[in-house]
DNA sequence: AAAAATTACACAAACGATTGCGTATTTAAT
DNA sequence: ATTAAATACGCAATCGTTTGTGTAATTTTT
């Protein structure tokens, strides 16, 4: 059964009309008869005719794609970003299609360059953790390409962005923490290289300076990249203190799980000797015993708003504005490893 | 600096030469000197020239596009998946678009008429829960577009595919519950729906029956979609069976986490009072207290292993083989869930 | 019924890159 | 020094659609 592809030159000859014909036809163009508008119509299912885009985007300088530069499409975060993405490009009409960097700078760079050869009609990216410079992604700009970043976005460069207020969360979170008489804070902190956990820190000390409580350094434990183990070593240090600390705000829910476990590893309990909040609210977070307080960061939500914003550049291209900034809401979800009963 | 997308054409204006010269020395034909090679090169990168990929697709009727058909991009197997394939295509330059089929048979119709005009080189697909009719999918093969399936495949249309034997996974784990002592093992099915579930039920009754253990449909408890919910249900019924189980086979984690936090509601013990499987080896698994024994499924190798299947059918289309199956290992976990002390 | 307006379609030039073929120039062979 | 063989590039068609403009045929207006 194999056919070939059918074209709109074909048609046209079984027609006997001509392509143009056809193609205004199929796009039910008022200066086709309805007759002959009915007639190619049917004669296209009959053959199974497919449209090539590839033809038409050319002539028309339009893809329908978008792309998107994202560091780990498996993790959960960002996978429900692009399920938010996917969900509102597709009712659009738009493709989307991914580029994982890995976290590394250079596979992000080769990554916008693949993105750039593809004639994507914009680009949505979270960056990388490796990455500083900011030219490769510069350039969809300079080519009047739509660029939206989202989470981890970039400062050097003027662009759209989707964020949540990680400040105002972390100072929500650690306030929480504060709210339940934690008196002695620990935060595990991101690599301070990305702005989100920059301000998930400043909020973190905010909250504790808006209380009086003074802010030891040797109760922030810096990491490379929240990871489980960065998490459990994270827990280790502030057990084996003299003092420890009765309370963490993680910059995420993976390395707030692994404390949480090590915590109890050591024969402690949470909340009662030590509470902790994550951040991200992944489904792990309910998985873990006691469940995990956190913040709902709305990845899904976060996604989709990066969809509407790219598109509506995409499409009121006139307009042109500079940049764009939308704050998505986040909530902090009180569980029992904050629930001191 | 907006500038203006720079062409073939208008690199050949600058060089005084033709645009077939430029295109050649671009991919450095042998044809073309090494001076003008080197200088078409050097104005290139000066002008910041990208390809036109739709222009180039158009020519040589390649789009170097693979599409995925997935149910959702948000679950941790499929993520995994698709990064696979995107790990093993975007080193072979190929792009990956993805749809997402939100397990409707109507909109996985959708994403395949969108994939067929976008030209794409390849699909690979895994089926919507609710697709039970496979015109949209022969499609392809019709157009003689390379379709490979992958986990949730079907034997109804003569395809390639990527899958892990269920059935002996399933004996395997059946087994290993048997082998710790478990006297009435219960299970918690899929959808039968699909094949990947149906084979697991049935190798979960060929562990039985090689056991010599009486096979009680009471013990079998079939779901829609392994959810969370329907986990905790099944597990329900069970424990309030007069003679309740001491083994569960889960057909995949997510309902087997449940049934664990279940039993504990009840007051019973895991492993001690019923001991727990489960299936795929996300990273829940680890942290539900016990960790939950389980079968690794490789998802991860799976999307690798269909993205290279894949890419030899689009490259070596001269062969055109009919069908093509890969079965990717799997591995029993043994972890705490299952671990009697 | 003649003029004007509308309808319904055809022509042909794009879009940007690729490529088979042809040709002028240079280099090598005899 | 001739002829043959490389070398280095230009010409022009092509991929499948789209779209501005042109033009018959039909309908409407007065």
């Amino acid at each position: 059964m194999k056919k070939t592809k059918v074209t709109i030159k074909e048609m046209a000859k079984l027609l006997n009309v001509s392509p143009s014909t056809i193609s205004r036809a199929l796009q039910n163009h008022p200066s086709i008869g309805k007759k002959m508008t009915a007639e190619v119509h049917r004669l296209a299912k009959k053959v199974g005719y497919y449209p090539n885009s590839l033809a038409s985007n050319l002539r028309r300088k339009k893809t329908n794609l978008i792309g998107v530069i994202i560091p780990r499409i498996d993790r959960y975060f960002q996978s429900s970003a692009i399920s938010g993405i996917e969900e509102v490009a597709s009712k659009a009409g738009y493709y989307v299609t991914i580029f994982q960097s890995n976290n590394s700078y250079e596979r992000e760079k080769e990554n916008a360059r693949m993105l750039m050869a593809s004639q994507a009609d914009g680009v949505i990216a979270c960056l990388a953790m490796e990455t500083n410079n900011y030219d490769h992604l510069a350039a969809f700009q300079e080519n009047n390409i739509p660029l939206v970043f989202f989470d981890r976005v970039c400062y050097e460069i003027e662009s759209h962005k989707v964020i949540i207020d990680d400040f105002g969360a972390a100072v929500k979170a650690t306030g929480h923490l504060i709210s339940i008489g934690c008196k002695r804070i620990a935060h595990i902190a991101g690599n301070q290289h990305m702005a989100i956990f920059r301000d998930r820190l400043r909020g973190y000390k905010e909250a504790l300076r808006k209380n009086n409580i003074p802010i030891d350094d040797k109760l922030i434990c810096f990491t490379e990249d929240l990871s489980s183990m960065e998490g459990s070593r994270a827990a280790q240090v502030f057990l084996e203190m003299q003092n420890r600390p009765d309370g963490i705000f993680c910059s995420n829910d993976t390395s707030a799980i692994s404390a949480i476990q090590e915590i109890k590893k050591a024969g402690l309990k949470v909340p009662g000797d030590i509470a902790v909040v994550g951040f991200s609210n992944t489904p792990n977070s309910l998985i873990i015993e006691p469940a995990l307080t956190t913040i709902d960061d709305h990845a899904f939500e976060m996604g989709q708003a990066a969809a509407r914003l790219l598109i509506r550049q995409i499409e009121e291209s006139q307009q042109n504005i500079a940049s764009e900034t939308i704050i998505i809401r986040n909530d902090l979800i009180v569980r029992g490893s904050t629930m001191k009963s």
